[in-house]
DNA sequence: AAATGATTGAATCGTCCGTTTGACATTGGT
DNA sequence: ACCAATGTCAAACGGACGATTCAATCATTT
């Protein structure tokens, strides 16, 4: 699992750092390099010495979570294909292996769980433009290698729809990420942000419910207690 | 229902179909005054003659589909409660009080389908900053509305499940209007783009499966022929 | 201590931005 | 025909942007 090996501080890491936070904060086209150098305390020609150019941090800081999270997926994945050969894998394991690289790459970041998810989702959100080119090849090879496990975990769907249903899932999981604050501002009844892993729980059996509509057997999970993930 | 009324033509007219093009198109930060004008054959000075100021011809674009849109959307549900008094409203038929107003304004608009949903869309993806207030409130109230009404709906589904649930689903709504295009770049797989109609339809059959996730009758719907919904 | 290369700082470049100005053209009512 | 209101236009404004320059400073090596 390949890295973006960075220093682990000097005023490359203050730039990038602060960078990270204003982007996932005003968004991309709405952060100048003199806001990231005047809150990284260097000059405004910091960023053209360490980086080159405005562009290639901006490609770095999208780069640097994105490329770990989509090469933990598709070895996810693969396990799970290697761990159920010849049986057809769990819609429900399939979609952890989908989700859960996000959470797990939240703790190697400087940034608040909000702000990282945050980032997360403004990332997806560029999808169409905007985004480096290697992330947009990655986000399509997972996407394919995804759709193709996903339609042998559901041979009762037709491709067409299944297509289209992966569409909303990964929507959601967009709208998730880069939303997550204002679901609370839109919601007042509900209790405070549960962490992170129950909401992703919650997700799974929403979008495993979803993915399934309509296929006889509703459920081939146990319908025991809710130990299947461990949170 | 309002309405915001407009000329039939003349310039400024051709100003705002020009800026809906170019925002639906490259988003709302991406397009200066210059470029409306351009298009539009007027000259440097004419938005802000006409509009103002460039915020104000901003948050005309985004209220005038967008507020008929939230309205309508009040009124179908209002309409379904009536129709349902004392039993419940069948879920799908909530959701697609919810989706289907969208597809209604379509044709009041001189884009084409594809960039008036990307337009939609991205006024969506806007919510937290950069929403006109007035919009923001809109939004609001129909989360509100529609939380109540899917609560009475699945009274088996506790407050916070039901809120991330229709959470998940305003995420796979805004992607699908944002995204409809990217999502055939990446499922290169499947047949060329079916009509929105059919699109909706699936959306409100996978909303309704992923809301409805865990509760016991699975589908009091018919399991019959799907002539439930005209499209 | 001197020399060398890496980093910083202040100033400046050219460009694009939204908006304003003031001269000019067009229109419609009297 | 006149005038006032309305609309259009080229030009220019001040500001913010990304990037560059070049001298000053720092750290490291010799």
């Amino acid at each position: 699992m390949r890295e973006i090996t960075l220093p682990e501080s000097g005023p490359k890491r203050k730039l990038l750092d602060a960078a990270e936070q204003l982007f996932a904060e005003k968004g991309f086209e709405a952060v100048s390099v003199r806001d990231i150098t005047q809150l990284s305390k260097a000059n405004v020609a910091a960023v053209s010495y360490h980086f080159g150019s405005r562009e290639n941090l901006l490609t770095l800081v999208m780069t640097r979570y994105m490329t770990p999270v989509n090469e933990e997926r598709i070895v996810r994945l693969e396990a799970l294909e290697r761990k159920w050969t010849g049986k057809s894998v769990p819609l429900e394991e399939i979609i952890e292996a989908f989700v859960r690289p996000l959470v797990g790459q939240v703790r190697k970041s400087e940034l608040s769980e909000r702000l990282f998810y945050k980032l997360m989702g403004r990332i997806f959100g560029q999808q169409g433009d905007g985004l480096p080119p290697q992330i947009e090849e990655q986000l399509r090879n997972v996407v394919v290698r995804f759709t193709r496990a996903l339609a042998k975990a559901l041979p009762a769907v037709n491709a067409d729809d299944l297509a289209w249903r992966i569409h909303f899932m990964v929507g959601g999981m967009i709208h998730l990420l880069a939303h997550q604050d204002l679901f609370q501002r839109l919601t007042p009844g509900t209790s405070g942000t549960p962490p992170m892993e129950s909401i992703v729980s919650r997700f799974i059996r929403f979008s495993a419910a979803g993915l399934r509509e309509g296929v006889e057997a509703e459920a081939p999970t146990p319908k025991g207690p809710q130990v299947m993930f461990d949170f």
